[in-house]
DNA sequence: CTGTATCCGCTATGATACTG
DNA sequence: CAGTATCATAGCGGATACAG
């Protein structure tokens, strides 16, 4: 009933904020600034390509800065903006979230991806479930 | 200063759970159980593929329950699960933060993507910047 | 009704090389 | 150091056909 519905633009906006990198990256500019290498460092997984491409889109979105110092050669850093610092507390529910529940959810993939032993674990037909669950 | 640090296990997780449609599936749920089609109108956009893709991921994540009824035809519904439910509050909390900043986002967006008339939008050297980091 | 199976094109991503 | 350019590949989403 409540729960606010989610729309279109909504989860556009959500894809582009949400995306695979992005919570890596945000999280690690929540706590200082980054160099370009530096958050290559701190994210091993990331290619040059993609961390590109996701500091680009933040930047686009207006979350992240963008800081060009002409030193020679030149550095830039990265840093969050206020606006980006407004996506700290949900991100962070977010994570605790993930943190909270990781045991549960491995729990339910070993009982899905289950070898076949496991009876009723099949996804076939099971006129209903009143079996005692758990 | 603290702020959970994320990890490869949590983003990968969220991965799953947060993916293009998961958001728009778990809202609809969230509100009642749900036949596939009662899906699939619900969210127009999606394909009958990516719907039970969806679907299969969050059943296989625990946050969803596949119920066969076998009537004939057969019947399916699918349901919200206890953790699922747990899901909620973050998710509300996202997007919250996605209605509230929707307009700052499309401001950002527009000077980024600024026409090039405007002049210091430009996103090259800007040599101020005295630097001094950590 | 509720899927699974295919083909297909687009995009995302990775690996590698090159530039200012 | 901080990218851009290029090529190759993988996976996703769309459309369509078919099955229990």
């Amino acid at each position: 009933m409540d729960t606010v519905r989610i729309s279109a633009p909504h989860r556009e906006l959500l894809d582009q904020v949400l995306d695979k990198w992005s919570l890596s990256v945000l999280s690690e500019l929540c706590e200082r600034p980054c160099r370009f290498n530096e958050l290559r460092r701190a994210i091993p997984q990331v290619t040059q390509k993609s961390l590109t491409a996701t500091l680009r889109r933040l930047e686009r979105n207006g979350v992240v800065a963008r800081e060009v110092v002409s030193t020679r050669p030149v550095a830039v850093s990265y840093r969050i903006t206020p606006l980006g610092k407004t996506l700290r507390p949900p991100v962070d529910v977010l994570l605790t979230w993930a943190a909270d529940h990781m045991p549960a959810i491995t729990r339910a993939r070993e009982a899905f991806d289950a070898p076949g032993g496991v009876p009723g674990s099949d996804r076939s037909e099971s006129s209903d479930r009143s079996e005692s669950e758990r």
